[in-house]
DNA sequence: TTATTTAATCAAACAAATTGATTTAATAGA
DNA sequence: TCTATTAAATCAATTTGTTTGATTAAATAA
């Protein structure tokens, strides 16, 4: 817990630092980064080569300010790295292949049913040859494998992931040795995470909280998750749990698609129960890209659904402001890019609605960057992420990350 | 912001390190230390010696283990070092002079009604100077003063306070240059916080949040506020206003003590309210420790409006849970202790009625340890913890922290 | 009585950032 | 056109806090 510090550690999170500010700021200069990072020039240079070295950046154009030798420009080298995001759950597995500027270079698509464990490995497996056999990628470094399974996860010291959330959707998923057994076949580092918390992750890393150090992103992914990213790194919370905002409550109006004894907004915005439910009015749809057409064509059992889960989560943001004080709300997720920008354009006005005013801001709504493949590319940045984040724990020896 | 490190910040951070274990684990010999912090024995030793230079910590008994040496054991030296806070609000000001340890020494109170800045100024100041009289505070370290003021500030670059919350109770009291007001006449670091982030701070320096990294404090002050420390550091929001629960809405029935035209539930626990809503039941009530009796005769209304309150009270703690999945709720501040541990030990069994149970755990709820004088006493511990809280910004160059 | 274990510190080595000097390359102004 | 100035980048030497290795002292186990 408490734990001190050391110059090996120092240079860990100077060269993180140094790499985080080319990847923000660049193209930008030796010079620059000295400035902004208030290292020396000489301890920037230092750090330049070592990336240059490994090809984590590149050189760029000559920039000439007023007076003065001209700086070299520095940027990422998106093909410096790669790594691989498994977007995991009952219906599908996605798999991507990600450069180190989060470009997705290779995507594989498939559909499942309920898998038992032994078979969903054998599947990932096979989807993570097939995704690095390229020539390309056997040369570059590869930052390693990111899986992402749906609801709360909790991962013992043994690697065994266990749903503890819900059960009945992955049956024969308690205690599977879940990580080892993908160690057994892939000789790389393995992460392995909750789809929300990924998804939150990359969106910090590539997306729209680049540059926002405290958001709450809220994930429409099989049901509805979350993460919160304060000062500048995800906080998962005491179980685990922080931003799973499915377990709000419903305070006013209960919605006609929760049946359980325990209503709680999640219920809604569960995609399983949403297609039962139009199907009920003669909707028949599988998949989420299919609600597009319903939005546009402004059906109205799902205006009805859209304009309720917009309502229910007032209270789930109002408790986002007044409780962290948040500065960003970002909404991403499997829901089709135009739904998610309707919600960010209306909730803001129907936020003001319901919050006192004597609070100077109110929290801003941005709609994620990465779209349906969010989780998938959320999963890929897991590797990446631990590798290049500068997040202050690098600085602790309890991590061990010194080199 | 992204700003990198080096070695005389780790020199600053390892002694913060090695004083909190002390802190908290002491006694503990040097090897221990050595041990839990996963320095080597000789860093340890040579900050250990530091410390002793500086009169902040002391040397003990003898240790004898199994084989080998006796360790000698190491505490914190409690008049090592000094510290003043003053809690400030409309009806009073209460200054108090602590130990390093934490312990009170000396406590002036004045009753007060809305006084102007130039006549706070002049009062604090006598207060400060009669408070650093003796003998013995001279010959000690100073850590400095602390100032806690009624509800969110914002406090800009010139040092002028403004109370954005509530204007009306304090008349002439915006874009005042208070910190260098002080400044001007105490010779000294000063502090400015708003009482419930300094409550918050000394209940995780010295409280019940001592050994608790991540918490939601719940500051009954004048109204209701509050404050979140997550990671071991308080986290004050984008606007500072983190915790400042009482914004939250009334969201089932509606407090009889609210009047305005934005129901929220810091109407509720507003003590002006309050005595004024009891005077109309005929209970004349001035001070927060009169409702002892009121409690201890279990008088109706008082009871109606204490449970009324745990249920107005219950949407904020869910949303703690769910939002930032908090470990331990603390409740502290002016109320008398027995109500406070009421509460502590009521709302678990009112919260669970309400929590959806596919979660695991629900936050445990603690009572404060430093009782009335909350406010003060986190005022005094802010210039403590800024010199000897092991966060870890301690360790980047934008903070100036090095020597 | 001796070997072993442990605490604590002295002394030397090490490794990172810093400081100072140098080289290179551009512009501003005479 | 020439010179002074400004700025980028790096080489070389210095600084500084931690680490490593060795030593001393003090206790127990056998």
């Amino acid at each position: 817990m408490l734990t001190g510090t050391n110059l090996t550690y120092t240079k860990a999170y100077n060269f993180r630092i140094v790499f985080e500010t080319i990847r923000l700021e660049g193209p930008i200069s030796r010079a620059d980064i000295a400035r902004r990072t208030s290292l020396t020039a000489q301890t920037v240079s230092n750090i330049v080569s070592r990336l240059l070295d490994k090809s984590f950046v590149l050189e760029g154009s000559k920039l000439q300010k007023k007076r003065g030798a001209p700086s070299t420009t520095l940027e990422v080298n998106p093909e410096g790295a790669y790594s691989i995001g498994l977007d995991f759950n009952r219906d599908h597995l996605t798999g991507i292949l990600v450069d180190l500027s989060g470009n997705m270079k290779t995507k594989i698509f498939h559909e499942v049913d309920s898998l038992l464990p032994q078979q969903a490995i054998e599947l990932m497996v096979n989807t993570v040859r097939q995704l690095t056999s390229s020539e390309e990628i056997r040369n570059a470094y590869f930052c390693g494998l990111g899986v992402g399974l749906p609801g709360p996860l909790e991962i013992n010291s043994n690697n065994e992931v266990s749903n503890t959330v819900n059960p009945k959707a992955f049956p024969n998923w308690n205690n599977v040795p879940f990580g080892s057994m993908l160690k057994e076949q892939i000789h790389a580092p393995i992460f392995i995470e909750n789809n929300a918390s990924a998804a939150t992750i990359s969106e910090r890393w590539y997306g729209a909280g680049k540059n926002i150090p405290n958001f709450l992103y809220t994930f429409f992914g099989a049901g509805l998750g979350g993460g919160l990213v304060l000062n500048g790194s995800i906080y998962e919370g005491h179980n685990k749990n922080a931003g799973e905002l499915g377990y709000f409550p419903f305070l006013g109006e209960k919605s006609p698609l929760s049946d359980s004894d325990q209503p709680h907004v999640g219920e809604h915005f569960n995609l399983k129960k949403l297609y039962k439910w139009l199907n009920g009015y003669d909707v028949n749809i599988k998949r989420p890209e299919d609600l597009s057409n319903l939005y546009l064509d402004k059906h109205p059992q799902f205006m009805e659904w859209l304009n309720a889960g917009k309502r229910y989560l007032l209270p789930v943001f109002l408790a986002a402001e007044y409780m962290v004080d948040i500065e960003v709300i970002i909404l991403g997720g499997r829901l089709p890019h135009i739904i998610i920008e309707d919600m960010a354009a209306d909730l803001p006005r129907l936020l003001s609605g319901v919050r006192i005013d004597i609070k100077a801001a109110s929290p801003r709504f941005l709609s994620g960057t990465a779209g349906v493949d969010s989780a998938a590319l959320g999963a890929a940045t897991l590797p990446i992420f631990d590798l290049f984040a500068a997040q202050t724990d690098v600085l602790m020896k309890s991590n061990g990350n010194g080199g």
